[in-house]
DNA sequence: GGGGCGTTGATAGACGCCTATCAGGAATTG
DNA sequence: CAATTCCTGATAGGCGTCTATCAACGCCCC
């Protein structure tokens, strides 16, 4: 069985294909009653415009922009460089792709970032501040006819048209669950380090991560969150103060960011060893950290599929196709200290 | 800049485009000197014919066939469903994808199997056994100018064109260092089962704990493999056998299949909550052990990720072009028990 | 110098869809 | 009923490539 043409459905619904590309894409006012006609004819032959040809016909370029942080988190780096990478792969198909840093914790800054990208682009991927100032801003792109999709870190209450990225709540779930595993038997404090609380994937990785702690894990007391904001120093610092406030904490668990500075904190307390530390994403600094045992487990996503799912997300709502779910799930990426062997 | 065309190229090279088509496909004997000229401007202008046009053009439909083992398998059949629904998606591009099972402990039928495919696909992937007889098979289909991909195991001596599967020996690393940490501080053995060994997944899975198990894990000692041949029922007997020879045993991993029936023993038995169970692969069966806890962790692959990327690389290969290794790496998926709200 | 071969050019048609234009018929309005 | 406006059909041309055919040219050989 051979695929309908757009001129089988002109056929059989008896009209012109000018009619049935007008139906399909919106061109021109059509009669309901014939509207109707061709879209029974395109149900029944199970019609589905051919995307290649599509896309060659189409002499337009698909315009995408993604918006990252900017600074020295290296997973963002990761992100960005694949992106970069991405971009080179997709010019030959006809997607033009750009970039653009902002500062994370400025939701201000964001904002008007994503304000000022205006009409240019057919869509934009963020990794966003949950923020009402933000949210706003990519109610706004949606509503000027522009797809948003979220990467990495999600903003639920927002009309954006997909989120790309992991379960961050199964994340700290897991996060709970090895933590408790890997101290099991043993009483003491459990360290919970965050970027910032108005980024929602750390903010879920901590629910997830307490829920069970709480629940499954009594012997080990959680102690409140500090805030790392994502860098090196800062959480270096944090960790520290942490390490001297409590000779009994035998885990820690970061949720963001600046993870080889917690490292370094813990080589030169002298309790690397000792402290359980699990941390997120799999970059070089964690994982010099992981080889050299401070980091107990990394918890990681791989930038390459999300950016390309992201991609993928974005031409298909450009070409108001739809997607296939399983295809976009991003999968939790766990290395413990073994796997010192695997390259990546 | 817009990428370069045909034209293009052959205005470059001073020839027609007949011409450059004939020195790019192979079509027709065409001067040294004159090859030499078109493929110096290809160079130049860093010409790529466009794929979707291409394809548009070549009316041709690729077709691929899929070789999975038969039986009760649940991740087999997982993989089976994701081609089955994949060949549909595809079906739109012009690819047109079979699904063949046989016999997966019988290599003799599989090889006759692959034998028997003939000339009549572009690409054959293949779950494989580490066989002479397959390998000669596989061999003998590339000679034949037929694609072949290995799936999920490896037949590394063969001269297959890709394999798409994650890294068992990392798998079995990842194992042993959570059954370790798992037990620390525990002194016991620990039993180990496989589907067979000469399927190569098991056996590097086997290989990766070993080593780990041995280098790190002094206080754990690590009982001779026994085969289960990836059945629930045989898998239930052998592990039966295992606790009831030893009462000490307080790890198991099965590299293989069948976990469902060595959860099923272990809880027989009394001892699901006392023994760390580590097992393979996502599926009904072996998530509601996980979620019973009888099984402490699952090392999964995700088979629609599998399929689809032997599928691109089984397009690439035909096409002639380059793939994106970064693209086709396979991770490695764990579920500790906390996950057990993460829908799959 | 006619026949044959090897090489190249020119060009038409297809793949399936998009875009645009023009003309004619239908429906609506006053 | 005439003048609009609204719908619809027909069709040409293009996107970049592949496939196929035919003609033309140079060259070699007998």
């Amino acid at each position: 069985m051979v695929r309908a043409t757009i001129e089988d459905v002109a056929e059989a619904a008896g009209v012109s294909v000018a009619t049935v590309d007008r139906v399909l894409n919106g061109r021109a006012a059509v009669r309901p009653k014939t509207a109707e006609r061709v879209e029974e004819a395109v149900r029944r032959l199970n019609y589905q415009p051919d995307r290649l040809a599509a896309r060659l016909a189409r002499a337009r370029e698909y315009r995408f922009c993604f918006v990252l942080p900017e600074g020295s988190n290296a997973f963002m780096n990761a992100l960005a460089d694949t992106v970069t990478a991405d971009a080179q792969r997709m010019a030959q198909e006809k997607v033009a792709i750009d970039l653009r840093r902002t500062d994370v914790f400025d939701p201000q800054a964001l904002a008007t970032t994503l304000d000022r990208i205006g009409t240019v682009y057919d869509g934009v991927a963020v990794v966003a501040l949950d923020h009402p100032r933000v949210r706003e801003a990519i109610n706004a792109l949606t509503d000027r006819g522009v797809q948003v999709v979220t990467l990495v870190s999600d903003v639920p209450s927002s009309r954006r048209a997909h989120y790309v990225g992991i379960d961050n709540s199964a994340a700290g779930r897991t996060a709970a669950t090895l933590m408790g595993r890997y101290l099991s038997g043993c009483k003491g404090k459990v360290g919970l380090i965050a970027g910032s609380l108005s980024l929602r994937d750390h903010v879920e990785r901590q629910f997830g991560f307490e829920q069970v702690m709480a629940g499954d894990f009594p012997n080990l007391e959680l102690l409140p969150v500090r805030e790392g904001r994502d860098d090196r120093h800062k959480g270096q610092k944090v960790a520290a103060q942490l390490l001297a406030d409590h000779p009994d904490m035998i885990g820690l668990y970061n949720v963001g960011a600046g993870s080889s500075g917690i490292a370094a904190a813990l080589a030169q307390a002298g309790r690397a060893r000792e402290v359980v530390f699990i941390a997120h994403e799999l970059t070089d600094d964690t994982r010099r950290a992981l080889i050299d045992g401070a980091i107990d487990i990394i918890i990681s996503q791989d930038a390459g599929h999300e950016v390309r799912s992201a991609i993928r997300v974005l031409m298909s709502k450009a070409d108001r196709a739809p997607l296939v779910d399983s295809m976009e799930r991003i999968r939790i990426d766990n290395r413990a200290e073994s796997e010192r062997v695997q390259e990546f």
